[in-house]
RNA sequence: GCGCCCGUAGCUCAGCUGGAUAGAGCGAAGGACUUCUAAUCCUUAGGUCGGGGGUUCGAAUCCCUCCGGGCGCGCCA
C-alpha cells in the first residue's frame, strides 16, 4: 500500500491548525511521561458533536497508561497553556478525557480570510513535495470503442490524479496500448473485411468470427482506407496485415480519445505494448528474471473455476510469482513462442519505474482483480517497489430499475459517448464518483435526469448558482462597489460560524481522499456543504436573515464574504471532480 | 477449492489511521412561497450496524469464525 505517501502528506500539514495543536499537546504529555505511547495515535479532529467544541483531542486517553498517576497534573497544564494562544477561547476535558478545543469567533474570521485569499486554489497544497506519481488508467484494448461500463475507473483515474496533484504531487497520467497481441489481428482482419465491403465484395456476417470484431464502428474505417487506396489492399498477405493493424488501432485510439475527451479526461502519455516488445524491453525483463533465479520449468495446474476441457499439460519456463505473493506461478511464454501478456505488462511496469516514479498507481475494473496478485508480486520481484492498484468495481446501468438499453444490437453494446450525450459529463463523473469505487454500484439514469435534491450534482450546482445569483443582485445594489473583507467582525450567527467551520474543514477532507484514493470523500463533502448553504439561505429567512440588506453596506460586505468563500470551496472540490459549474441554472 | 470486495433505517448510501448520544437522501406523515430562483427549507417517524467470539479505557470500524451476496481465477487481454 502507499504508505509512504500517506506518511508524507501528514507531514505536510504543519501550516495546518489541527496539526500544530497536536503537536503542542504531545510536547505537553511527554513532559509528564514515564513511559512511550503511540504518537501516531493521537488526533486532532473536528467532534461529530458541536457542543464538544470545534477541535477534539484523544491525546489523554493514548496516553493515559504512560501518564499514570500525573495524569492530572498533564490535564492542569493543558488547561493552562493552550489558551495562552491567543485563538483559543476555552478549553473543556470532559467524558472519558476528550480534550475539547473552542476558538474564538475571531479566529474563524481570520480563517475566512485565509479562504478568500486562496480562492479557487483553496484546499490545494500550494507548494509542490516533489514526489512523481504516475497514474494508469483506463488502458482498454484498442478493439473498438469505449463501453458504458469503463466509465467508472475512466473517471476514479482522472479524478485522483486531479486530487493528487491538487496535494502538491507531480502526476503523469499514462494509458498503455496493447496493441501487441493477437487480439490486434484480429482486429486488422475486421478491418480488412470492412474494407472489401466497401469495394463492393459480398461480406456476410458469419465470416466475421467469435474472436473478431464484427461491430459497425469499423465501416466508416473501411470505407476510408477504400477511398484513400482504391484496391491496393485487395490481398490479404503480411503487409496487408501490418497496414491493417497500424490503421485500425491508430483509428479507434482517435475514437477513444475524442471520447474521453467528452468526459474532461486527457492523457500525459500512451505507451505501446508493442514498441517495448520491438525495442526488446520485454527480452531484457524476462533475461533480467532468468539471471535472477526467479524462472524455470514445470509444469502448472488446470485451473479451476472452468471445465478446462481443452486444457493440456505442458512443460513450460515459469515466473516463480509465489515467492512474492502470488497464489501460483505464472507462464511468461504462448505455446507459439510469443511472450503473455503477462511478460510484457512486467517489461512495462518495469519500465515506469526505471523512469523515475515514486509511486505508480495502476486504476482497474472488477474484471482484472484476479490479476493483482501476480503483477504486484511481479514488479516485487523485477523492481522491488509495491504497485498500487485501485479497483473499481462493476457498474449496473438502470433507468427507473430497470437495466439500461442493453445489448440493443446484436455483438455490440452501450457505448460511454452514447451516454454522455444522453446525461452529460458533469451527472455521469458526479454520481460515479459519490460512492466507494471498490463497491459495486446501480447507477441510475433516472434519478440523473431529474432536477431535484436526488441528483446530487444538480444540487450542488444549484448552490454555486444561487450565490452567483445573490453576487449579481449585490452589484445591481452597489454598482460601484466591490464587498472587501474589512467588516468580517459583522458575522456573528451560530449557523454562519457553523458554516465556517465546515468550509475551514475542506482542506483536511481532500487530504483525506487522496491519502485513501477515495474521491467519493469530496463528494459527500460538498454536497454537505451545498445542503448546509441550502439550510443558511433558507433558514435564514424565517428569521428575516438576508445576505443582501440594502441600507447596511458592512454587514452585506461580511455575508457576501462568507458566500464567496463556500463558492470558492465549492468550485475547488468540483475541480478536483472535473465537474463543471454555472453561474445561472 | 482459492483470492478480492460487500452486508449499517422500508430503499440507496456516508461514517475520518478505533472515540463521546451511529448520520444523510429517498420513500412515509405534517408544515413553510408579498423571496437574494420553493429546482429549496423545516418538523416527525424509522437502527441489537448480518450472527457469534476476541483484542481494550472504548469496536460499525481491528482480529478470528460462521451465514448471506457480488466479482474474478487459463498459454485470452
Amino acid at each position: 500500500m502507499g504508505n509512504l505517501i500517506m506518511t508524507d502528506l501528514s507531514q505536510k500539514a504543519d501550516d495546518n491548525t489541527y496539526e500544530k495543536l497536536r503537536q503542542n499537546i504531545i510536547k505537553i504529555i511527554e513532559g509528564f511521561c514515564t513511559d512511550v505511547f503511540n504518537h501516531h495515535a493521537i488526533t486532532v479532529t473536528p467532534p461529530s458533536n458541536n457542543t464538544h467544541g470545534d477541535l477534539a483531542c484523544n491525546a489523554l486517553l493514548i496516553a493515559a497508561k504512560a501518564l499514570g498517576q500525573k495524569r492530572s497534573e498533564a490535564i492542569e497544564t493543558i488547561k493552562l497553556k493552550l489558551p495562552a494562544c491567543e485563538d483559543i477561547l476555552k478549553i473543556d476535558i470532559i467524558g472519558p478525557g476528550f480534550i475539547n478545543i473552542f476558538f474564538k469567533p475571531t479566529y474563524w474570521q481570520k480563517q475566512l480570510k485565509k479562504v478568500l485569499s486562496m480562492k479557487e486554489n483553496f484546499g490545494h497544497t500550494l507548494e509542490k513535495n516533489g514526489s512523481k506519481i504516475n497514474i494508469e488508467f483506463v488502458s482498454t484494448n484498442p478493439t473498438g470503442p469505449l463501453h458504458v461500463g469503463h466509465g467508472r475507473s475512466a473517471v476514479l483515474g482522472d479524478t485522483l490524479a486531479r486530487i493528487l496533484s491538487a496535494c502538491g504531487y507531480d502526476v503523469t497520467k499514462e494509458y498503455y496500448i496493447n496493441d501487441a497481441g493477437n487480439q490486434v489481428n484480429h482486429l486488422a482482419a475486421s478491418t480488412h473485411l470492412r474494407y472489401l465491403e466497401t469495394l463492393g465484395e459480398k461480406i456476410n456476417a458469419s465470416q466475421f468470427t467469435a474472436d473478431m470484431y464484427g461491430g459497425d464502428y469499423l465501416i466508416p474505417l473501411g470505407q476510408h482506407i477504400a477511398k484513400i487506396d482504391g484496391k491496393k489492399w485487395h490481398k490479404w498477405d503480411q503487409e496487408t496485415l501490418v497496414y491493417f493493424r497500424k490503421t485500425s488501432v491508430d483509428y479507434l485510439m482517435e475514437g477513444i480519445k475524442n471520447d474521453l475527451n467528452l468526459l474532461n479526461i486527457e492523457f500525459d502519455i500512451f505507451t505501446s505494448e508493442q514498441k517495448l516488445i520491438d525495442e526488446e524491453r520485454v527480452k531484457q525483463a524476462v533475461d533480467y528474471l532468468q539471471k535472477q533465479g526467479y524462472l524455470y520449468r514445470g509444469f502448472l495446474d488446470k485451473p479451476l473455476g472452468h471445465d478446462g476441457e481443452d486444457y493440456e499439460a505442458r512443460e513450460q519456463l515459469l515466473f516463480k510469482t509465489t515467492d512474492f505473493g502470488d497464489d501460483k506461478d505464472r507462464a511468461l511464454f504462448k505455446s507459439d513462442g510469443t511472450y503473455t501478456y503477462f511478460a510484457s505488462d512486467i517489461a512495462y511496469h518495469y519500465d515506469k519505474y526505471k523512469r523515475g516514479f515514486d509511486a505508480c498507481i495502476d486504476v482497474w475494473g472488477a474484471d482484472h482483480i484476479g490479476y493483482v496478485q501476480r503483477l504486484k508480486a511481479a514488479t516485487k520481484a523485477i523492481a522491488n517497489k509495491d504497485l498500487e492498484i485501485v479497483i473499481a468495481q462493476m457498474v449496473n446501468f438502470l433507468e427507473d430499475g430497470k437495466p439500461y438499453k442493453m445489448s440493443k444490437r446484436a455483438g455490440t453494446f452501450v457505448t460511454l459517448r452514447e451516454v454522455i450525450e444522453d446525461i452529460g459529463a458533469d451527472s455521469f463523473r458526479f454520481m460515479l464518483l459519490s460512492r466507494q469505487h471498490d463497491t459495486k454500484y446501480d447507477f441510475d439514469f433516472h434519478i440523473v435526469r431529474e432536477q431535484s435534491k436526488d441528483n446530487w450534482v444538480f444540487y450542488v450546482q444549484y448552490a454555486y448558482a444561487r450565490i452567483c445569483s445573490v453576487k449579481r443582485r449585490f452589484q445591481e445594489l452597489w454598482p460601484d462597489k466591490n464587498f472587501t473583507n474589512e467588516y468580517l467582525e459583522y458575522l456573528t450567527w451560530d449557523n454562519e460560524f457553523s458554516i465556517i467551520k465546515l468550509v475551514n474543514d475542506f482542506p483536511r477532507h481532500v487530504l483525506l481522499a487522496a491519502q485513501h484514493r477515495e474521491p467519493h470523500r469530496l463528494v459527500h463533502y460538498l454536497y454537505d456543504l451545498a445542503c448546509a448553504f441550502h439550510t443558511l439561505w433558507s433558514e435564514g429567512r424565517a428569521k428575516e436573515y438576508r445576505f443582501i440588506e440594502p441600507d447596511q453596506f458592512e454587514l452585506t460586505c461580511a455575508r457576501l464574504c462568507l458566500l464567496e468563500a463556500i463558492g470558492f470551496t465549492i468550485k475547488s472540490g468540483m475541480t478536483m471532480l472535473g465537474v463543471s459549474l454555472k453561474e445561472q441554472m
